[in-house]
DNA sequence: TTTTAATGATACCTTATTTGTATCATTTTG
DNA sequence: CAAAATGATACAAATAAGGTATCATTAAAA
């Protein structure tokens, strides 16, 4: 299955947001995270901006500059990212309109899809930056791997 | 979001399918399939293509031929199609070789997001094609909808 | 036995989305 | 003013989704 859940800029948001959790309120820029997470600059950046926008981090400008998280990392969810990129969540979008599909109103795959991702978007909101980053401390502190 | 969970040719198996199911053991021609549900004819031929190479249908070749179920409507999932369509059902692919993301093992997004996904396939697992069509079959009734 | 109406196989095409890249303007610090 | 950062934005390549076209094969029916 090639249509994923999450995309490649919402991985690479988690990763840089987590980063950034870690390293408290530190304005970091988006030159260091490429060199810490190895993700391609100019796409990194367009993230970053993203988030900005969305109000999810602060930016400054100027030498010295680079971001800080605008929000605490409890109250960074999945969600927010993956609307962030991905726009809307909607994973099923009924394809018919009612002259063709004449059930768009009570067809009962659409019932059952619509269920479903009533409890993924749940899921997926319960789920936040912080929580992330702190399992992801503890696994790496238990291995031994230096942050 | 556009990373859809039902992709187009899924929701036509699906319409395909409940009407087949209807209509019992009878041969159904894709032309039949076209006039009765407005679906692309070369799009609908190369589903149901994939249906027969599947298993889920039998093919009758030659004049007044066509497809039936090789399957009771009621062994028929969605997860099947989606598979048959999308390959297997994987929302979460990692993006990263252990070089590079040095978590790929015990990352907490990769986690969480494998969990939910054991979930909505299992949801997925339990929705058959009988059961949609049945369903519709009952709303079309009530409203007094020819089939 | 020839025609006709169906599927099998397969190659191609078009559009949308994803995943980036490149450039220049703007801001801030030293 | 120069350097180092982001802001804005246009462009480009790769992949996937959605759809078309064509020819070969098969089987019923005339
Ligand atoms: S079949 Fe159901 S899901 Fe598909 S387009 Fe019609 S109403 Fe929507
Ligand atoms: S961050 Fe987690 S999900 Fe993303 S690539 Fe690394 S291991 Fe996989």
């Amino acid at each position: 299955m090639k249509g994923k859940l999450i995309t490649r800029n919402t991985d690479y948001a988690v990763r840089a947001l987590c980063f950034m959790a870690i390293n408290g309120k530190e304005i970091i820029s988006v030159d260091k995270l490429v060199k810490e997470l190895k993700i391609p600059r100019p796409f990194l950046r367009k993230i970053m901006q993203a988030l900005n926008k969305k109000g999810i981090l602060q930016s400054y400008k100027g030498q010295g500059g680079g971001f800080t998280l605008s929000v605490p990392a409890e109250k960074i969810f999945l969600t927010d990212l993956i609307t962030t990129f991905q726009g809307p969540l909607k994973l099923n979008e009924c394809i018919f309109k009612k002259n063709i599909c004449h059930n768009v109103n009570n067809c009962s795959l659409k019932n059952k899809i619509d269920t479903l991702e009533k409890y993924i978007i749940s899921q997926l909101k319960s789920i936040s930056v912080a929580s992330l980053s702190e399992e992801n401390n503890k696994i790496l502190k238990k291995e031994g791997i230096p942050l």
